[in-house]
DNA sequence: ACTATTTTTGAAATCATTACAAGATTAAAG
DNA sequence: CTTTAATCTTGTAATGATTTCAAAAATAGT
């Protein structure tokens, strides 16, 4: 879908801020920080605020077009809300990948007297190339 | 196990602040964040420092005593490895809860390139109480 | 007791995030 | 086309959790 149309579907007025955010959004595949965010596009941007960075990325979240995914970090990172999956966190790189797993969400709920509205996995460990490099210094 | 005992066997020399945090730690059910552990021992050890709380939190997740459990919030909040469990957030209330539901770690590192060491899982809702108390409105 | 090591402490610094009020832009109405 | 209202964007300042750091206190070893 077109950026703008994708904005209207989440009743979102589509400015031209708020379509940059969303395209960077999209083609970044490392879950941008807010800071990330500012850099790539104050260049192109140069009266961008990091206040509109968060307002826009707030403004996703409450539409339900984007989501903060959760890591161990002391920043926020986001996510567009395109399809279900995991995210795993290498603990030595700390970059965040998609995962494709996601548990059963229906089977967590018969278990739970809480009802289920969201659910957030993370899985940690070494990725694929900080493995390669410890296993090359051994 | 004793605490002492406990600490021991994770390479954690017993002071007797440690071991009052990991009792705190252990007897509360409601995830603490820092803040919470300084102003409920802070009347038993007077001269306690919010930085020694802070040094010993990071000390057992060094240790693998404890582990910091990931919540939408901008608090750390912490937690015994005690047996693997996932956390229930309450959106409304945003208390955090046990639950007892587990991804099958085992199947999600058959589908990852990466090596996966950890896992964890929240849920997001409605919890119980917050659930009755929507109903009661209405 | 004396010395070295570890633990605890408090103050100051850091840094992501939020609050807020004013400026700029856009849309609507006359 | 101009005016007015609503919305969007911006910069500064405040907040608040966490970290840094060096000194003080407590503990253990000789």
């Amino acid at each position: 879908m077109q950026t703008a149309e994708l904005l209207k579907t989440h009743d979102i007025k589509p400015s031209l801020t708020r379509m940059m955010i969303l395209d960077y959004l999209n083609d970044a595949k490392t879950h941008p920080n807010v800071d990330e965010i500012y850099q790539a596009l104050q260049p192109k941007i140069p009266t961008l605020s990091k206040t509109t960075v968060y307002n826009t990325l707030h403004l996703f979240v409450e539409k339900k077009l984007a989501r903060s995914v959760l890591i161990q970090d002391n920043e926020q990172r986001f996510d567009l809300c395109s399809h279900p999956h995991a995210h795993f966190q290498c603990r030595i790189c700390n970059q965040v990948f998609d995962a494709d797993f996601i548990p059963d969400l229906d089977y967590a709920k018969t278990l739970s007297k809480h009802t289920i509205e969201d659910v957030s996995l993370l899985l940690m460990g070494v990725c694929e190339s900080c493995q390669q490099s410890e296993e090359s210094q051994n």
